[in-house]
DNA sequence: ATTTTTGCAATACAGTTGCAAGGTAAAGGG
DNA sequence: CCCTTTACCTTGCAACTGTATTGCAAAAAT
């Protein structure tokens, strides 16, 4: 064989240029042209490596929920062997609000990209699972929760609402409307709902009270 | 004055049409040529109208949020003079979410525009006044709650949390991720969080505790 | 050494885009 | 009557789009 060349490298190299412009300037103006720009290529090669554009927009989109899933499992594993439910829950969906600028631009993307499926149900089913598996998984850990054994939480419904939230104050916190605190000071709170009251060293000790009151915005 | 025309019908004429490309092929597709097909008028007649098409983006993008006060003033209103502040939202909020074809098509535009907006700052300076007065009015009413005037549910973040459930399964069930019924099942588990359990007729009485247990999806 | 495969570039092309410019027709004011 | 204003249409244009085609150099296979 000739001059072999890692295709999933280029491939990557060339997604990662399509989800900066489409970050910085919306899913409308990825383009082959302005993709080739970004990456340093000429355009033809991203023609080489991706026939259509549509072609390229799956591809990019599976790298986005597979980035997602990388920062997840890394989270869980800074965790330990087995930790508490609440806590993995904690990390796991704290990793996907976008509370730097990574994570900011990443979440224009999947904004973008949850638009431009919701136009395009053929492109939506790699959406659809990997978002059924995260449900699943997070039922699952919510099935540990006291209040669930006790029967007093569905997990399901539990996870539904649950995953709602971390979207909804994702999409809040992109557009500027919540500070990344309040995000997380309503993360807590839906936990709260699921998990009871973490801390038990408190006097009033419900869910809702005496937790810190951070500015609106 | 020659030929006098209601600019502002006419105006609403196109963006009518144009949210309806929107809904059905993304906002990619706002054309002046396609959004004019669609109106079933010409191309010049539109930039008549609108001289630039972020002009008829803008414009439209108010006719949106415009249709959802509307929508939720309509439905406040059927409920009578006083109603209490669960009622209340509950009605408002289940008017905000995509349950029959209409709205659906609705929420396709407005994720469109959340899309949109994410990249065009200046442009995003309406939908932030108008979630901002939304949750204002929310964490006014949830502040009528006994579990809130008991200090035990804090407002403001209860407000955010709740336009988060909204936001959120607005886009799952828009994606197809989730049923409505499943949507309003976590829309009312979210309400029981910040009321407390509607019906007292329970021996247990807790914040999510037994609530009907439906189907998952 | 030649053939074939592969990586990549350049170009051509038809279609679409936003927008400007110029046109016509009608309606009201002078 | 004319003249100006308004509504609207048509055309034109430069820029851009996705894609197909062609070309070519390098490297492996033969």
């Amino acid at each position: 064989m000739p001059k072999r060349v890692d295709h999933r490298e280029r491939r990557a190299l060339i997604a990662d240029a399509l989800m900066r412009v489409a970050a910085e300037q919306g899913l409308e103006a990825v383009s082959l042209r302005h993709v080739a720009a970004a990456a340093q290529v000429s355009a033809g090669m991203v023609q080489h490596y991706f026939r259509t554009r549509d072609e390229m927009m799956v591809f990019a989109l599976a790298v986005v929920s597979e980035r997602n899933e990388t920062r997840i499992r890394r989270a869980v594993e800074a965790l330990g062997a087995t930790p508490p439910p609440r806590a993995l829950l904690r990390a796991m969906l704290t990793e996907l609000l976008p509370l730097d600028e990574e994570r900011r631009a990443d979440g224009r993307v999947a904004l973008a990209f949850l638009a431009y499926t919701a136009v395009r149900p053929a492109v939506a089913a790699a959406l659809h699972a990997d978002t059924a598996a995260l449900r699943a998984f997070v039922a699952d850990q919510i099935a540990r929760s006291p209040l669930a054994t006790a029967g007093r939480v569905d997990p399901e419904p539990a996870a539904v609402g649950l995953l709602a939230v971390l979207e909804g104050l994702g999409i809040h916190v992109l557009g500027g409307h919540y500070s990344p605190e309040t995000a997380l000071v309503a993360l807590d709170a839906q936990l709260d709902l699921i998990f009871g009251r973490e801390p038990p060293a408190e006097t009033v000790s419900r869910a809702g009270s005496g937790r810190p009151r951070p500015a609106p915005r």
